[in-house]
DNA sequence: ATCATCCATATTGGATACAATCAATATCAT
DNA sequence: ATGATATTGATTGTATCCAATATGGATGAT
């Protein structure tokens, strides 16, 4: 088994390792529901909120009908509770959804770099050291600018979080195991990419503590070292949850829907 | 000998511990995926084969309204596979898939376990013991049957299936983290549950294999022996996918849609 | 015969219409 | 005034309708 894929048309899709991105044409739903949840993310439907379908339809320039299909989708992906006869409403996560999360995920990448560790390529460790290497600029870029003027930092962050999912990406996709890609992606849904950049993005000593773990993970993928790989992923990953559950905790519980 | 069932009405029922069950009254489109699901999973409608809203509707008394929308969560669930003005067919996953699926479940009960070594309370290693108690017996009562009359054994497989699911479950439930309980549903499935069991109830001496395995589990998790009992449960269930893709690829694949 | 093209039909996709349910206010009895 | 009940409006849930697209067979050319 190889980790390359056959069909490889989207190996190096690099573009936001999201999840599916159906926002194209002719998938009228699917593209619904990746808005909906971009926006419920992006902090414009908060969490709690009721979302209303009249409202969705009309934003939207659709009807009811393919409103209703996407919010079913996004009901199972987790992104939002519906209630019989009540609608849906915006779940947010709390303290414990985010460790319990974090602890998953940590778990699952660290199976996948000590798979990865055997089949990675030249190339994909290549493009690991690329995706690095923007990364700790971009940190480097991010600290010097919140030290002068808070707003320009804004607009590196897209490329914070899609350097730091290339790493990751990498990794994930080197484990050879598509499952194994897709619950990782899953366990990303709609909050924790974004509760990880909220709570990194305001530290500079911790966004250089995460480059520095990238450091260590790259050296010991490239000496293909599957014991020491996985110890330091998993530290890694268990860290930044730490950094996301303080941060949670910091901000007062936003949504503590008790699902 | 070889499998025992081999036309399509084998192995109906079974859905017990899964995930949701929606089934009740008040939430029609939840219920709808839920018997959909069910008959997919019983073969009623087989891989690779479409599912018809009108048919569907027409089946459950409904429009095609609800249809649709418990089409769009199965979709999202990974039973079925919807593409754009063809419909839906029924997926069905081939030996990778299954090989995939374990070992991550393979790594996510271990992670259970570990966690569960720690907290676990009297009164649930009692329900592991009774529930282990329970599985040994069917598995003999199975074995027993097996050598006589192979129609008597057919309705205990449920038994067998519960107490295994009870065995696990308390597993999953003491380890304490909610997220790695749904992820790990999510894994059964459609298929995971089925042809594990499929591929066991085929022969007696596997089952009992089975069994001495979760004797081992037991014994660990007693003992509060986290290192032991992680390892003893990933072997366990790694061995189980082994037996799963032997089972999957005796049949010849049945649908090995190239998803 | 084999293959491509075209047309009739079946099926999906989306919008609208109607029924059922809920929320919030108004009304009434105590 | 307080609490229970009734009523109105808003919102969700399901069914139906029409348009867009695909499917499958017939027709015709090579």
């Amino acid at each position: 088994m190889s980790a390359q894929e056959p069909d490889g048309t989207n190996l190096l899709s690099v573009a936001t390792l999201s999840a599916s991105m159906a926002t194209s044409a002719e998938q009228l739903v699917g593209s619904l529901a990746d808005r909906i949840s971009a926006k419920i993310v992006a902090g414009e439907y908060p969490p709690g909120s009721r979302l209303r379908q009249e409202a969705l339809a009309e934003e939207f320039s659709v009807s009811r009908t393919p409103i209703r299909e996407a919010l079913r989708q996004l009901e199972v992906k987790g992104v939002i509770q519906h209630r019989p006869n009540q609608g849906a409403i915006v779940l947010a996560p709390n303290a414990r959804d985010i460790r319990d999360a974090y602890q998953v995920r940590a778990e699952l990448e660290g199976l996948a770099i000590s798979l990865a560790v055997e089949w990675i390529t030249d190339e994909q460790i290549e493009r690991m050291r690329r995706a690095q290497k923007r990364f700790a600029e971009i940190v480097d870029k991010l600290i010097a600018a919140r030290k002068s003027n808070a707003k320009t930092h804004l607009k590196d962050v897209p490329n914070w979080v899609e350097s730091n999912d290339e790493f990751h990406g990498v990794v994930i996709e080197a484990s050879g195991n598509r499952r194994l890609k897709q619950v990782i992606q899953d366990l990303h849904l709609g909050f924790t990419r974004n509760i990880m950049l909220s709570a990194l993005t305001m530290d500079g000593r911790r966004m250089r503590e995460n480059v520095s773990q990238h450091e260590a993970i790259l050296s010991a993928i490239s000496r293909h070292d599957a014991i020491e790989a996985r110890k330091v992923m998993t530290h890694h990953i268990l860290r930044s949850g730490e950094l996301a559950v303080w941060w949670l905790e910091s901000q007062g519980r936003l949504g503590d829907s008790g699902r």
